[in-house]
DNA sequence: CTCTCGCTGGAAATCGATTTCTGAGCTACT
DNA sequence: AGTAGCTCAGAAATCGATTTCCAGCGAGAG
């Protein structure tokens, strides 16, 4: 390994001129400037990151902890935190806690050790890492879900006025008995897309109905025993309307199972969109969220905060998008 | 921030004590060992994992350098990498390289500088890259596609038999004129499948047709036009075969936009799996590739090949699995 | 009883780059 | 001419944990 000590030697100069050569950071001698260039070439020297690291306090890491990559809300996502950490300058450490507060807990711990310069989090339901990082004053960007007690940045969609959209659009089709299939009661995002639900009912001065509503856990196999235990109801929904994209297709898996079919049915609506969603046959209407650009926005307040730590947290909520296909058709007569 | 000295004052050891402690690598008298213990928790003492790094020469990262985590192949890949890391105490860094060399060997070059522990690569056509992180000697494992001229442990499918075996089942439904989408000549996966195609032709007895076959970037907007210009022949084919997952998507969407439909008027085979196929109606055949397991099996080596740097390379082969839904239903006479 | 070996704890060196401090040399102004 | 002020290079301190080296002590063997 060469060092800047072997550079410094074979430039004849110190130490102390080859970093500010490298760095930029001071006038030097072009004359000097031009052997130690010469010698970093002839050796292939290059930097010890670490040491680095060290000496300035602090590491060009962000990490991003999400519940699981493989949910295509989440990879969008990190791509658009990607795309703008490589333009500053930053790596991404891709963390999946999957739910899990403990593990949540201890990625939220290596940040800490690792001295990463920043954190993306969508907190699990208990939030534990979240108060660790929030105490040690670590830049943070909430992603997705608000947590109560923590002033951060935090990057939000309008789930209310989105589920709210998406349900509208079912009573436009003429839907009256509309169910919804939420998630966990202390996720905000389950409660405020419901509350999105709830109101846009209330707006058509259709009674709520709590036999129509399901918590259940954001995944498939939740997804399908709500619907499941909805379609055992004496009287089941005409139609559906689903907060996240697993619980949906665990929705329609359900429904394909019992030999079922949207919208004829059942009308099913669902939050989040699903990859491709326009060559599904028949195609699912979904209340779309910008999920890159949610990725992107964290990853530029982020760069902010990091930027200047004292200016008080600001709140981004973005809209979604209500994506009309197939399984929302309106009711035939 | 409390170090290590301040932990050593407050027991009233020496730093030297408080490190054997918490590294637990030699014995320590019980009685300062309970001191020490005490001081860190009173303190709220966390290592600074930088330093230790700076000591060890070595981090606790590995870079996973994929084209783009869009890709559902690859955000299948890097949870199964992830899994394996967390387990051995590693921490995944997310390198999209969108197939551009330049990036690429920006990332490598990353590698070095941040002294990461080591990489799992899906190598771009020139291998820039490969080739600047193989000179070094950095513990790597490529992933999805051979590079000449490296030798580096490698996870690859079996690309010609599920090509084969993939155009085999269109054969076997009747089907005679088929085509065949396949990736850039430079690309060892699109070869390896296209030979596939070829040996599968040929054990049919039926005569390679050059006019059937296409290159494309493996991305959407590729096998959109690939589509196109097979479907302006004079004879269309019956059938088509495609290599990989966007390609496939794209030449699904060119049948759609000409109100074609498959399979009655070309069915269609793809290479890749795409998430919830079985929900997409008609749902697509496909050469599944074991997505996870290539991620996870490329930790494994990583891991392996850390351990014991000197031992020779080794080459894992997966088996690819024939998916058989709706688009290649056999043909009606 | 003495010598050696083994075990434990502390002092100090170490990893490699950055940055502060110091001093030399030069300019410019009184 | 003398001095204040400036620029720039080098010496040395620094970041914080690890690890080598050494000293002291106790046990066991000869």
């Amino acid at each position: 390994m060469t060092t800047i000590y072997d550079v410094a030697r074979r430039s004849g100069v110190s130490p102390a001129t080859v970093s500010r050569v490298l760095s930029g950071r001071r006038n030097v001698d072009p004359e000097l400037s031009e052997k130690v260039r010469a010698a970093v070439a002839e050796l292939g020297y290059r930097p010890n990151g670490v040491a680095r690291n060290l000496r300035r306090a602090s590491t060009n890491l962000w990490a991003v902890v999400i519940s699981d990559i493989e949910n295509p809300f989440f990879t969008s996502l990190v791509r658009g935190l990607e795309d703008v950490a490589q333009t500053e300058g930053y790596h991404v450490v891709l963390c999946n806690s999957d739910e899990d507060p403990a593990k949540e807990e201890a990625y939220a711990s290596a940040v800490l050790t690792e001295q990463m310069a920043g954190v993306v989090i969508s907190p699990t339901s208990t939030a534990e890492g979240v108060a660790l990082l929030d105490g040690a004053k670590t830049p943070m960007v909430l992603i997705d879900r608000r947590v109560e007690g923590v002033e951060a940045d935090t990057v939000l969609v309008d789930n209310e006025h989105g589920a709210a959209e998406g349900v509208k659009h079912l009573l436009d089709g003429g839907y009256q008995r509309i169910a919804c299939i939420t998630g966990p009661r202390r996720v905000s995002t389950a409660m405020d897309r419901l509350a999105g639900y709830r109101s846009a009912l209330r707006t058509a001065g259709i009674r709520y109905d709590k036999d129509l509503v399901r918590h259940a856990d954001f995944r498939e196999a939740g997804g399908f025993a709500a619907m499941e235990s909805l379609l055992d109801q004496p009287e089941p929904p005409e139609a559906l309307f689903v907060t996240n994209n697993l619980m949906t297709v665990g929705a329609l898996e359900c429904l394909a199972k019992r030999g079922l079919r949207a919208p004829d049915d059942i009308a099913v609506v669902g939050f989040d969109d699903i990859p491709w969603a326009d060559l599904v046959v028949p195609s699912l209407t979904t209340v779309a969220q910008p999920t890159y650009e949610l990725g992107r926005t964290a990853g530029l307040l982020l760069k902010d905060r990091i930027a200047s730590p004292g200016r008080p947290p600001s709140t981004v909520t973005l809209r979604t998008e209500l994506h009309i296909r197939a399984t929302s058709a309106p009711k035939k007569p």
